[in-house]
DNA sequence: AAGACCGTTCGACATTATCGAATGATTCTC
DNA sequence: GAGAATCATTCGATAATGTCGAACGGTCTT
């Protein structure tokens, strides 16, 4: 671990968290000298991965940072894929589809496809969630052990509302469950009035790399069971796509 | 300039134009020794920047930038304000409507409102176009002039069609025009088939921080004087939420 | 008007990144 | 299927490089 490219990313990190801050709290949040500070922050800042507000001197992230993130989305095949289905699925469930993948303890949205109703909806692509307090989140965790002992061995799990598993065993005991039905499902844990139910996708070597799911309001509850099917479907039929031999895979 | 957050930054800036490649990939493009790049990408993947395909062990974009990018939009108060007047402009015209920042030679697409012709299109947010080539990096330049100088004492200009103004001479008189009009075009100069018209936006201090402006075909030339009109407004009164004092501000 | 705060620059120092060499794994070739 | 070659990775000695204290100049506050 470079400390320096580490620092870097931390300044990257706090300012993600923080949107605007002045070279004094950069450092002082990450318990540096500002001199130190000023130095890694001139070179992001010579890539354009932050700018600096010309009257308030203050630090925010760079146009760079948005280059990047859409590169990122295409390479992803996973995403290419998601989007043909993820139309599918809205128009079979009426509700707004997710596709995301996990990194750490969070899921990030990698495709929204808004309800098909024709109303104005805010695109949530780049969004993170909690893993723990999403459907997306917990159909992938419930096939990647390695990732819930990982996030088991940080800190506690952060709760969202007072629906938010919070007790490992709880959660673990769950995503046992999820494995088994390979479909997870959510209600108000992560956002008091909306549920999920979600799906995980696999690729050709039969690691689960994202998950599609929808979203709806709680009060639906519980939806028609086409819904769940349709749910599976999509997830089954992109897996296919990414070349996975089954689905589920077996954890 | 710190060499070794240099590094990464280039690191990600390769991985950004090459999608997917091994570390001896990345090590010969940057003429660094394999070792020196494996530390940097170490960093970077133990930070969710890069990660590394399972099978091929290649490292590609990961997820965190997609992170960063979604809170840098978050961060801009421009484009909250373009959201709203995006949507007039795209009905008033017809026609799709952009919003971008100026980095360095680029224009960085920050916002997009598809042709309100229900047609499904593809959200072109992230997206860059060299800024000589473009209605909105024309708009831009015209009122910043470090920018432009910046930009002529690099490479020389990149020629994307027929169209491209590759002269600076022509590029500095044609931006002369744009400042004294407060009104930028591109006809077939980025894409064969696309025109583009544009103005820039500024914000309290008077600075361009962005520029907005219409797609569309080039059979279309020249649209209503309407249009034109329309573009210009949308440009005024989203400076004026800035809290621009006037518009245009001189150059 | 004086003081406090902040961003920035500079340079000596030692921490830290660097890179060559060695290892082990995997793929390609014959 | 055996050998060769390529590749990612690890390790450690070396010195190059980042670090951080101190000082400067600017701006805002009292």
């Amino acid at each position: 671990m470079i400390q320096s490219v580490d620092r870097a990313i931390r300044i990257l990190g706090v300012l993600q968290g923080a949107r605007r801050l002045s070279l004094s709290e950069v450092a002082s949040r990450l318990e540096l000298p500002p001199s130190t500070a000023h130095g890694i922050l001139k070179t992001l800042q010579a890539h354009g991965m932050v700018v600096q507000d010309r009257d308030s001197n203050r630090y925010q992230l760079g146009p760079a940072v948005l280059k990047l993130g859409n590169v990122y989305l295409d390479t992803l095949e996973l995403r290419s894929r998601a989007v043909t289905w993820s139309e599918e699925l809205a128009r079979r469930s009426g509700h707004a589809v997710r596709t995301g993948v996990l990194t750490f303890d969070e899921v990030v949205i990698i495709h929204h496809e808004p309800r098909p109703d024709g109303s104005r909806q805010m695109p949530e692509v780049g969004i993170v969630i909690p893993a723990h307090a999403s459907a997306l989140g917990k159909a992938l965790l419930a096939f990647l052990p390695e990732q819930v002992d990982g996030l088991l061995a940080g800190d506690k799990l952060r709760s969202m509302t007072s629906e938010t598993l919070i007790d490992p065993a709880v959660l673990r005991s769950q995503l046992t469950e999820i494995a088994r039905e390979a479909l997870a499902t959510e209600r108000e844990e992560a956002v008091l009035g909306e549920a999920g139910i979600a799906a995980p996708i696999f690729d050709a070597s039969g690691m689960a790399v994202g998950a599609i799911g929808i979203v709806l309001p709680a009060a639906d509850w519980p939806p028609a069971e086409s819904t769940f099917t349709a749910v599976r479907e999509a997830a089954r039929n992109i897996s296919r796509e990414l070349g996975a031999s089954r689905w589920p895979v077996s954890v």
